[in-house]
DNA sequence: GTTAGCACTCGGTAGAATCGACTGCTAGAA
DNA sequence: TTCTAGCAGTCGATTCTACCGAGTGCTAAC
């Protein structure tokens, strides 16, 4: 049996060249004007020197083999989220506007301040150069472990737990003692919480007192108090940047509102976006994602490391005709900038 | 001069009590339909036994006076923010759903937790009430005492200061030292913030030492970096609930984007509230706030207090025609339930 | 395999006709 | 005076038609 030559390979997943091109300039066409676009304006507008009679029985194997969609008989053609897929696997790694790699460079060189705040900003950032909504996720801290415990007094009966972890992360919680609890009370508590918690994570548990003495109740509620914050601690944070944007992006009251609705619940992003990332996709395009109610958005990430451990993610939500090649830019090195910088924030330590 | 009867008073604020039936029967029904509201409507809904043709020409009265205004020639009334002004600030004190009143009451009193995530949750509450966006809005702290302060070391190079307030609140922020702090330079530091800071405000400027060892290092440092959180620990705090709604709520894509972008920017938000509040409405319509922007929105706000003290407001974002009534209703309730919330959480001191 | 030519489809637009919900005005009744 | 019935007039919304044009699929010839 001879040995097909490799170029012909009718393996599903690949196009050959003249395909490629004619739904590559579909989709770019597609992605800048919105409409559904013609044989005609893919023969004049891409390099390859044939009619649009044959463009036009190019683009029916396309449509046959489900990268394009006719929206109606006598119209042009439509990228199917297969075809936007496609587009996105051959992008030659985009060049970036050099005015907006200035203003990236330029940001991560001034800013300053708590992590969160620099996440935040990330996010606005980010939503301000590509025009879409933006996300910025912060990894939780449940592998942090207990640098310092106290109990603060407001008065008798009210105290505020403060503890900070060893990733720089503090949390607060008020407790109400059901007894008047005296200066020396809290500061012995104090004293035997960081005792018993010190290099511990939230995680583990702790033999607590069973006296029932003030301090030893003190002991308890806040020990108790500590652990119910785990979940907290865990969760991510999530910073939007750009929500207006949702507005002009998307048409259709009903995907605004179904959008919007989605970004208001933080935890469905965090989600959406560690399930795209556990797919090892930068790219979700459609329906790949398994949120049904975004089926009209591309969702892209990619991930921000500290020290080479995972530590959250920055993403771009945008419909599926989105700009694909700025959008995939800006976000890569608006990621490698923050790995950097909070890489750096450590390094100097 | 014979003295004129009160109830003939020709000022220019009084509508006659025909005039003010009418003029709240198209607004009511406005506010239900989004129509311009024709004459022959109000007269059948109102119960005033009128002919259409009275109710016209009391109708050109009334735009003449600037409570309506006429969309076209041939089409029926629409209130003017004039107009609207009239309604709320004549409407019966509202009744309200009592499957509404339950749930606010159940609401809190199943609500723990702190501060923050009640006002977070208060926020979607009143947003899943009345279908509009939901603004609440907690004060700041400047006022506060610091009660503690803390210097904790991640590592030699690193420390986090945490400051503990009279009021419940804890800030923190990170501090790179530009020396190998020891664990015991970490600890005298601790101990003379504590000295040095205990019972004053972030406003009150302390004495730092000018020595430049490195436990004076850390100190001053310290007290810089928790002065400059100053403006930080004044700024409100804002929690938005329902910013979908803004989707359905209003139309035109313009005018989604502009409310949503406006939304975005706390501090706006804020400014926004607190004019109202300054001005002792607790509506505010079209142009009655300076905001050029949201001349298409009312703004609801109802204050918060602890103690009686100013705390915070919650407030309601839609259209100029809302449904004032149930809004205002809830709005109220939500405030009141929510200041004996948090009078609560003190007086159980 | 490619292309020119052609008939056909179908959404979008422009214009005309119509509808109907209003109004303002006026003359006469209460 | 005040109100009302009646009426002509206005103007947006809706429907209908015709038509244009972009774009297709098919076929026959190169």
């Amino acid at each position: 049996m001879a040995r097909r030559p490799v170029t012909t390979s009718t393996s599903p997943t690949a196009l050959d060249a003249r395909k490629a091109t004619i739904l590559e300039a579909v989709v770019a066409e597609h992605i800048d004007t919105a409409q559904p676009v013609g044989s005609s304006s893919v023969a004049h507008s891409a390099d390859l020197d044939v009619s649009p009679a044959t463009v036009r029985s190019e683009m029916v194997a396309l449509e046959r083999e489900g990268y394009l969609a006719q929206p109606h008989t006598s119209a042009g053609r439509v990228p199917t989220d297969k075809g936007y897929r496609y587009f996105v696997d051959h992008l030659k790694s985009g060049v970036m506007n050099s005015a907006q790699q200035h203003q990236i460079q330029d940001f991560f060189a001034n800013v300053r301040g708590e992590v969160e705040d620099v996440l935040q900003q990330t996010s606005s950032l980010l939503s301000r150069l590509t025009n879409y909504t933006s996300v910025v996720v912060g990894a939780g801290h449940s592998h942090a472990s207990i640098l310092s415990v106290q109990l603060v007094s407001l008065d008798a009966r009210h105290q505020v737990l403060v503890a900070v972890f060893s990733d720089g992360a503090v949390i607060k919680h008020s407790i109400m003692s059901g007894f008047d609890a005296s200066f020396e009370d809290v500061t012995e508590a104090s004293r035997q919480l960081n005792a018993l918690l010190l290099t511990t994570t939230l995680e583990h548990r702790v033999q607590v007192p069973s006296r029932t003495d003030n301090v030893a109740t003190l002991v308890r509620d806040a020990v108790s108090v500590l652990h119910a914050q785990a979940p907290t601690m865990d969760g991510e944070q999530v910073f939007i940047g750009g929500s207006s944007r949702v507005a002009e992006v998307f048409d259709g009251v009903e995907t605004v509102r179904t959008v919007l609705s989605i970004l208001e619940q933080e935890l469905l992003v965090v989600t959406l976006i560690q399930d795209i990332l556990d797919q090892g996709l930068s790219v979700a395009i459609g329906s790949e994602h398994g949120f049904e109610a975004l089926s009209s958005c591309a969702v892209i990430v990619a991930p921000v490391t500290i020290d080479g451990e995972p530590a959250g993610a920055v993403g771009l939500l945008g419909p599926t005709r989105m700009k694909y090649p700025e959008a995939l830019a800006a976000a890569s090195m608006v990621s490698q900038q923050l790995t950097r910088h909070l890489d750096g924030e450590e390094a100097l330590g």
